[in-house]
DNA sequence: TTCTAAGTGGTACTGAGTACCATACCGAAC
DNA sequence: GTTCGGTATGGTACTCAGTACCACTTAGAA
């Protein structure tokens, strides 16, 4: 193929970003499989760069820290949760931002099952550790955060634009919880919870 | 007074228990100024146990580690709430849970703000340090844990259970964030969180 | 007074995370 | 093809959190 239509051809990134593609998957692929087999806390950052055949100074360039690398595609994930909520009309009661966010995180949850076997080695890594327990929360309220910011650009009242992340978080979590780590009960779960909570209230006779 | 008597006076610990106390105070008082002075993540453990004047092995004897410091009375706050919770009657629906779970969460916002200073210096530390805000999560879902429990000891449905102290939680946390750190804030708008659920869906009418 | 268990502080270690440096290499321009 | 600039790499050396182990002190009971 002569050079003059190379610029025509978008699907080869150059070289460069190739190989920094390809240094992050074995970084992954090697802690995965490390984490594995002796736990995350028996695993050190030495022997992640060693088994992924790249010095200790370049795992940190990849990755802040080695909790971060248990949650390598998580950045992918708010990207597309944040881009899924952007598309939807604004709302300004709490039910109805609500019923905006079930859909989307119901929609997520459907991805994520698909690679069921990746989200199980996950959600047993998280479960299993308390530091990454922690540091998923942060994730999600981050992901609260997006929620929240986006609605109010959007105009929605501050009381709403706050909390009806967080209860879409609590949903999330108990479905998570719920569904015991199994990715093909969990959209079921998730959906459930965010029910629950719409009807309980719903057909309260006080 | 004589020694036979000493038994009957029940407000006096036992010199080393005394002592305990007091170094745990020494540890708490000069982590929180040294905090102060200059962020928690410029203090070394090193400088916190010479300002409080105790060897850094101690310091670890005390508490499990750096971010530990930062929530000395974590632990009575559980302690509490589960108490307080524990004296309620079961029930089994979600709306009731949240009902219950709310009562016990504004009474002890209520004595969170009683200590104002505290409470002020603690909450802008955890706001400003993301291992700090992380650590809070945990203690959180701690909690949620705890009253998932009980009501699960009492009967309730797993559904509910889990899903309750969740939503108890997400209230919480949207109150304490609309009230931007003020603790004579913090009571009303978590009951207004609370509120909001109950009201936004039993009005809905779709 | 004596004995035991609890508490203390010191030393020495591992491992995370950072700063800095010299080297290698991609990619573009000549 | 050669050269050149910016980017990525891996190594060394450091700080600090956290742990293990030690000898020493001391509260409190016998």
């Amino acid at each position: 193929m002569p050079a003059r239509y190379a610029a025509a051809v978008p699907e080869r990134p150059p070289l460069r970003q190739r190989k920094r593609q390809r240094a992050r998957e074995q970084i992954v692929e090697a802690a995965y499989a490390l984490f594995a087999e002796r736990g995350f806390g028996d695993v050190t950052v030495a022997d992640i760069a060693e088994r992924a055949e790249v010095g200790r100074t370049t795992f940190f360039r990849y990755f802040g820290d080695k909790q971060e690398v248990a949650f390598s595609d998580e950045q992918r994930i708010v990207e597309r949760l944040t881009e899924l909520h952007r598309a939807l009309p604004p709302v300004d009661d709490l039910a109805g931002a609500l019923a905006q966010i079930r859909e989307v995180v119901v929609l997520l949850c459907g991805e994520l099952a698909a690679d069921g076997e990746h989200y199980r080695a996950h959600e047993r890594l998280v479960r299993e550790n308390p530091e990454l327990r922690d540091r998923a929360a942060r994730k999600f309220h981050l992901l609260c955060e997006v929620f929240r910011d986006n609605m109010l650009a959007r105009g929605a009242p501050r009381e709403v634009a706050v909390l009806a992340p967080q209860l879409a978080l609590a949903c999330y979590r108990a479905g998570q919880e719920l569904s015991d780590g199994d990715p093909a009960a969990l959209t079921g779960a998730v959906d459930s919870a965010f029910a629950q909570v719409s009807e309980s209230f719903r057909s309260e006779v006080t």
